[in-house]
DNA sequence: ATACACACTTAGCATGTCTAAA
DNA sequence: TTTAGACATGCTAAGTGTGTAT
């Protein structure tokens, strides 16, 4: 909503907005989407989302993107003129302290400490506190047991920082679920000596509560992307038809274009020409002066260069594959792991971000744009004092080293697209990463607490007199049944035209007082996150669609649909109804809260193994589906689909031969009633047997996969749904979790895999 | 209030690797 | 053994949310 907070009055004016920052944009994109059939009826109904109400009509429709965002297109490219290249100067002064000096700011910033309820709600079944999983147990967050003390801060002097053991809580209200405490009796405690740890259970020792991330941090730096190799002498480069040698610096940039040729963005007017602004700055003088127009420019030998190579890579033998991937092993070895409070962990990302051509995603003016290489001159260090700091490469400095320990990050620098800052850290398996996952969880699980002191409280706001009240109940209405996200303001013209809640505008919405036989129905369409269009009807009360009325009232179609609203006075007024409370979070507990349900209920008892990853699936389906998470069908989609037919028709063939061999076993055995034919006929019920679970799992796997043909999965069980939930039905059900998770995953999920048992609730 | 800087999570896609069928 | 395709992983863009300066 760039600059139009500034007015109280509801009505918006269009002409106030000066300044940059917000005209609107020239709106003529036309937005119709054309929406698709229904082919996803089907699945719909399977798996039918937590609110029964006709959510995602259809949203099939995804890829779609990729064709609507040339509509949206041409917003010029120019009228951003690089505003953002000052940012970089104001960062130098601050975090000139890193002690701990420095004033607390806030003291639970990691949630560590636990605060202060809002209000007690119910307990929640401290399912903790089964015995078998005692040891597991120690730490807990905030969530459950309302009481929860605050753990005791010990200041750890450099030689205990060591261990952050687990000592401590000895006043923790006599719940029953102070488990003992340090168990460090042997069996699981593999460290009492052994520091090369086999698995570091950092979920059971204490969290830091001053607000540092880390006491120690030492790491090799960041590993820069490779120079670049000029091309070969044959491989030419031709400007209007003749040959034309190019300078070093202009060839790299012209390779990046020339590997893209395929691309259909290559075509595009935006790219291009945010591409060949770019690549002229690159030029020498006689080049600029030489080469004006970008049509002119012959890039295809290098184009079929970089395609032989890419083919050669393939055909490399074993040995040289194998002789590149040891290298890339000792690379992981050397810098892919850092040391943090006394701990060897993974980093996530070690490589800088090689230089190239910016392909924003959707329609984004950028798009094109060079990418700059980055050089150790670019980038900031972060470790402790006394480690033992990351060495430049010869002749090169760092621009900076700084000891900042209440950031998490290793190395940053500043990347010349956004201006904004990138940064390497750990991965996620890493205690620092597990442990904010670990407690969004919870935070998620208070809101179960409260959500629906929460939902009855916006639903008495809906009647405010105050629009601003009632456009943020609405609001949040929306977030909460919808799971749409937050929708923070965007600089105009910088990014791609997307919208979130907040940011919805009034031509996201029609309102259709009657429609198929359902009242106040809301029809939404636009674009989130990464230009993935979000299209939904659903019906709403009554209330909601009244307001919503009121809030299109003498507004355009690019106006801002909450203009009393933005994402910054939603989340003041959610932290006030819950401590930690903000948007994200009902996205994470309506996620997780499904899966919860929906597993619940389609699970069977007497299916087998694959029928309940089966229904597993679905579950997580229906959070996809909930959360909107597309992508595109697989290219080979259709072709895979065929094959797994064709395997399951074999199958059946296969059964019927195994049946009639069957038969004629037994008949054979009725005449002879000898041993040998009896065990012939066991033999032959067990095959039958055999190929129907065979041909059953194909079946599975082939429903499936069509459900899954343009959900994606992957979102929601990485970022939305509590592990916990997830382990505790493989343990209910005996299935062995790598069914659902795979070893990346595991290891991201080492704390819930530990921790939960089978009574866990979320 | 607003704007901005910063830190950190969430996201889809491209590519690389593994696996199982041919 | 080869190859297709499934699956895992890397990559990095694009969000959210907080804190501070204006």
């Amino acid at each position: 909503m760039g600059g139009d907070h500034g007015h109280k009055d509801s009505q918006i004016d269009p002409g106030s907005r000066i300044g940059d920052s917000h005209k609107h944009k020239e709106k003529h994109r036309d937005k119709e989407h054309k929406h698709k059939d229904h082919k996803k009826d089907k699945e719909r109904e399977r798996v039918k989302p937590r609110h029964a109400d006709g959510k995602h009509e259809d949203f099939a429709e995804r890829k779609h993107r990729d064709k609507d965002k040339a509509k949206h297109k041409d917003r010029s490219v120019e009228r951003h003129k690089d505003k953002h290249k000052d940012k970089e100067k104001r960062r130098e002064d601050k975090n000139k302290t890193l002690g701990f000096d420095e004033k607390p700011r806030k003291e639970q910033e990691n949630g560590f400490a636990s605060p202060p309820r809002v209000k007690a709600e119910p307990d929640c079944d401290g399912f903790y506190q089964s015995p078998r999983h005692e040891k597991s147990l120690k730490r807990e967050f905030e969530d459950d047991d309302t009481e929860f003390k605050p753990k005791k801060i010990k200041i750890e002097n450099e030689k205990k920082v060591k261990k952050r053991k687990t000592e401590e809580e000895e006043d923790v209200k006599p719940k029953k679920k102070t488990k003992d405490k340090r168990e460090d009796d042997g069996e699981t405690k593999k460290k009492g000596k052994k520091e090369p740890e086999e698995k570091w259970k950092w979920w059971e020792e204490e969290r830091y509560t001053d607000g540092s991330k880390w006491k120690f941090l030492e790491h090799k730096g960041p590993v820069f992307a490779p120079p670049y190799e000029p091309l070969p002498n044959n491989i030419k480069f031709y400007y209007d038809g003749k040959h034309m040698k190019l300078s070093p610096l202009a060839e790299e940039v012209a390779t990046f274009f020339a590997k893209m040729l395929d691309h259909e963005y290559t075509t595009k007017d935006i790219f291009r020409k945010n591409f060949f602004k770019d690549w002229r700055k690159e030029m020498t003088s006689e080049e600029k002066s030489r080469i004006i127009d970008l049509n002119k420019c012959n890039f295809t030998e290098m184009h079929e260069y970089f395609k032989a190579q890419t083919e050669a890579r393939k055909q490399m033998t074993k040995e040289e594959k194998q002789k590149i991937k040891e290298e890339n092993e000792r690379i992981l070895q050397e810098y892919g792991f850092c040391v943090m409070d006394n701990h060897k962990e993974r980093i996530g990302n070690f490589r800088i971000e090689p230089p190239g051509l910016f392909r924003g995603r959707g329609d984004h003016p950028k798009m094109g744009m060079l990418k700059r290489r980055i050089r150790p001159e670019d980038i900031i260090i972060n470790c402790s004092k006394d480690s033992k700091h990351p060495k430049p490469p010869p002749g090169t400095k760092w621009k900076e080293v700084r000891h900042d320990n209440k950031v998490t990050w290793l190395a940053s620098w500043t990347e010349n697209i956004q201006g904004s800052i990138k940064y390497i850290m750990l991965n996620p398996s890493s205690r620092i990463k597990g442990e904010k996952d670990w407690q969004k969880y919870e935070t998620a699980r208070r809101l179960k607490k409260c959500v629906d002191r929460i939902r009855t409280q916006y639903r008495d706001d809906w009647k405010s007199k105050e629009m601003r009240i009632r456009q943020r109940a609405v609001a949040l209405y929306f977030i909460d049944k919808l799971a749409l996200r937050a929708g923070n303001e965007k600089e105009e013209g910088e990014t791609a035209d997307t919208v979130g809640c907040c940011s919805l505008r009034v031509e996201h919405i029609k309102l259709y007082p009657e429609m198929d036989g359902q009242e106040f129905v809301v029809e939404f369409d636009f674009l989130g996150k990464d230009s993935i269009r979000y299209y939904n009807k659903i019906p709403v009360e009554k209330r909601v669609f009244k307001n919503l009325q009121l809030f299109l009232e003498n507004k355009q179609p690019e106006d801002d649909l909450f203009d009393r609203l933005n994402t910054s006075i939603l989340n003041k007024h959610l932290q006030e109804l819950m401590d930690g409370l903000t948007a994200k979070v009902f996205r994470t507990y309506n996620a997780s809260i499904t899966l919860q349900q929906q597993v619940k209920e389609l699970t069977c008892p007497e299916d087998n193994i694959p029928a309940k990853i089966l229904s597993y699936n679905r579950a997580n389906r229906a959070v996809a589906i909930l959360c909107n998470h597309q992508r595109a069908p697989p290219k080979t989609f259709e072709k895979s689909m065929q094959n797994l037919q064709t395997k399951i028709d074999a199958k059946k063939d296969q059964l019927a031969d195994a049946r009639r061999e069957l038969k004629s076993a037994k008949a054979d055995a009725k005449v002879r009633r000898d041993e040998k034919s009896k065990k012939a006929v066991e033999a032959k019920k067990k095959a039958v047997q055999r190929i129907e679970e065979q041909l059953m799992k194909l079946e599975v796997q082939a429903t499936d996969r069509e459900e899954n043909k343009q959900i994606a999965l992957g979102t929601s069980k990485l970022n939305y749904l509590d592990p916990r939930i997830s382990v505790a039905w493989c343990k209910k059900w005996n299935i062995p979790v790598e069914k659902i998770y795979n070893k990346t995953q595991r290891e991201k999920f080492a704390w819930a895999i530990d921790m939960a048992d089978e009574d866990f609730e979320f």
